[in-house]
RNA sequence: GCCCUCGUAGCUCAGUAGGAUAGAGCGACCGCCUCCUAAGCGGUAGGUCACAGGUUCGAUUCCUGUCGAGGGCGCCA
């Protein structure tokens, strides 16, 4: 990379001129504005002082020794506002993410290998095996997916977990209301009032007893959740059973091992966690008077089943699970399990509105606008990618209408449009005989046009932002990404004809590199977020 | 009362491991098609980065406080 050999640079520009100490850290970065060049560093402002010289002194000494020492790749050092060392990039420089593009194709361009191979476990939408996914479930689980994707991407080994918390008192309750429903009586006080309930009892065979029932209906809830999940394109590597742990006693164990570790004590009847010794603000029962399991119980178990069988823990909880982060980290500290090695990302919640008007999340008693009528309303691929739009750390609203539109301004068809825009200069292209055929550098150098030049810009940053996305957990910028690369490609397609009158066939074919880099960064990108990328629109 | 997240253009939001003139889309106004999808491109207007202190050569970014929005503080799940 040519920041990597900038630095080094740098290092021998400080070395040579003797100015001393040479940070062990040197900071690239790309300006914020272009004019300023492709990279800049910060060096001479952050060693000023140590060295005792002013920013401005050295950076011009610095760039001076550089520009008469050009190091391959660069073409230009210059000195500039309070003290930046900014650096040009020559032109066949840029020109090498095209090669890189095109070699690597959509299957290996932007991967990296931060990751090692390390296992990261991805819990995420963990509904209640008791009804339909619903509007709240949306967010964590196109988040949760796009992560998984963007994790794997850079090297990790990454598995998509569900939690089914199928036992308890809960599903008693489910399988009551469905029984009630079955034999037409009213659902019992406190029990699932939900339309679908009627809709699922239905469907269910005559005759069985509630535990039956409950069964029953787990597996029916569970089969309508994947429907669901299957139609955004998630697949979950393993579905857990929170009753598993029962039948294996992993919920005993954690337990008994809770109290020979002095992290659990008897009181009132009840048994309780320590969980103040570890940073939560008040101590949380684990096993209630009556005998029964809080539900931090078999959490608590199923976790240190994670940490058995992960290097690294991601949980995708919403706004509402957020005052159970601090507990759950006590209880797996208490059980020896590093608490730095489970991340908690909490969602915050979306607000949907239609055509201005905000639409009401739950409908009435029990009922909650579906998930499922979210996708028939705006499609599979505008569902990902408004709700991958903004950092999940901020409410969102978005508006159903603007999603489902087949308009500019919905940012969805704006990018898709482009890669289907490109796709469609490929087959212009081929019509007039032109087919692609990867170029060398010196082929590639009639690229000259300054939107061709604004793409491979762009193009090159696509590996620092999947990296940065990674490290942050934020797929939206690998969304923001796509939406300034096709501004970026629009352009181009505007102002660039592939084909045509007074196009060159040396210009033709150079810039249908260009396209099929394009198209190839924009798929990466889609990719990730699990948007389709079309040929055609 | 305590905890979490947020507060950036009229609207929806980016940006911030401290950096140069704070960006995009929509909306408003003005331009651009005999040519690969005008489902597009370009331009203009629009900002005390909620507010007040602090740290720093430098703060929208970090710290403290205030105000505002949402969420959470159960022997519920």
């Amino acid at each position: 990379m040519i920041n990597e050999t900038i630095k080094s640079s740098l290092r021998q520009a400080m070395e040579q001129l003797g100015i001393s100490p040479i940070p062990p850290e040197i900071n690239m970065e790309r300006p914020a504005n272009r004019t300023h060049g492709d990279w800049s560093s910060n060096l001479a402002l952050a060693v000023s002082k140590k060295v005792g010289k002013p920013a401005r002194e050295l950076a011009e000494q610095i760039s001076g020794y550089m520009n008469a020492n050009l190091p391959e790749g660069v073409e230009e050092v210059s000195m500039a506002g309070p003290g930046f060392i900014n650096f040009k990039v020559t032109h066949r420089c840029l020109l090498q993410v095209l090669i890189e593009a095109l070699e690597k194709g959509p299957d290996g361009f932007g991967r990296l290998d931060i990751g090692k191979g390390r296992k990261v476990n991805i819990e995420f939408v963990s509904a209640n095996p008791t009804g339909p996914l619903h509007a709240g479930h949306a967010r964590g689980a196109c988040y949760g997916d796009a992560i998984a994707s963007i994790l794997s991407a850079v090297g990790f080994n990454a598995h998509r977990e569900f939690y089914m918390n199928d036992r308890g008192l809960q599903m008693q309750i489910y399988g009551q209301s469905l029984q009630a429903r079955k034999e037409g009586a009213a659902i019992p006080d406190g029990g699932y009032g939900g339309e679908y309930i009627i809709e699922w009892a239905s469907l269910m065979p005559e005759g069985l007893s509630l535990s039956e029932i409950i069964e029953w209906g787990c597996a029916h809830a569970k089969q309508d959740q994947q429907e669901t999940l299957a139609e955004l394109g998630i697949h979950f590597d393993t579905w857990f059973s929170e009753k598993s742990m029962i039948e294996n006693e992993g919920i005993e164990r954690a337990l008994e091992d809770l109290t020979t570790e002095g992290a659990a004590y008897e009181k009132d009847g009840a048994t309780w966690l320590s969980s103040t010794k570890f940073g939560d603000d008040k101590d949380r029962v684990l096993v209630k008077s009556d005998g029964e399991l809080t539900y931090l119980t078999p959490d608590i178990a199923y976790h240190r089943d994670k940490y058995e069988r992960s290097d690294w823990l991601i949980n995708v909880w919403g706004a509402d699970h957020h005052g159970y982060v601090a507990r759950m980290k006590a209880a797996m500290n208490a059980l020896g399990n590093d608490p730095d090695d489970l991340s908690i990302q909490i969602t915050q919640l979306v607000k949907l509105v239609r055509a201005g008007q905000e639409v009401k999340l739950s409908k009435r008693q029990g009922d909650i606008i579906e998930l499922r009528s979210i996708i028939e309303e705006i499609g599979t691929d505008a569902t990902r990618f408004m709700y991958l739009l903004q950092s999940v750390d901020s409410k969102q609203t978005f508006d159903l209408e603007l999603a489902a539109s087949r308009a500019m301004e919905n940012p969805v068809y704006y990018v898709q449009m482009a890669h289907a825009r490109l796709c469609s200069i490929e087959r212009n292209a081929k019509d007039e005989g032109f087919t692609q055929v990867n170029l060398s550098l010196s082929e590639l150098e009639v690229l000259t046009h300054a939107r061709e030049i604004e793409i491979l810009r762009y193009l090159e940053t696509l590996p620092e932002v999947i990296e940065l996305a990674a490290r942050e957990l934020a797929p939206h910028k690998i969304v923001t990404w796509t939406r300034d690369f096709a501004n970026a490609v629009h352009g181009f397609y505007h102002d660039c004809y592939v084909i045509g009158d007074g196009v060159s066939t040396e210009l033709t074919n150079a810039r249908l590199n260009l396209v099929v880099a394009s198209k190839t960064g924009l798929k990466v990108g889609l990719d990730l977020l699990g948007v389709t990328a079309p040929e055609k629109m």
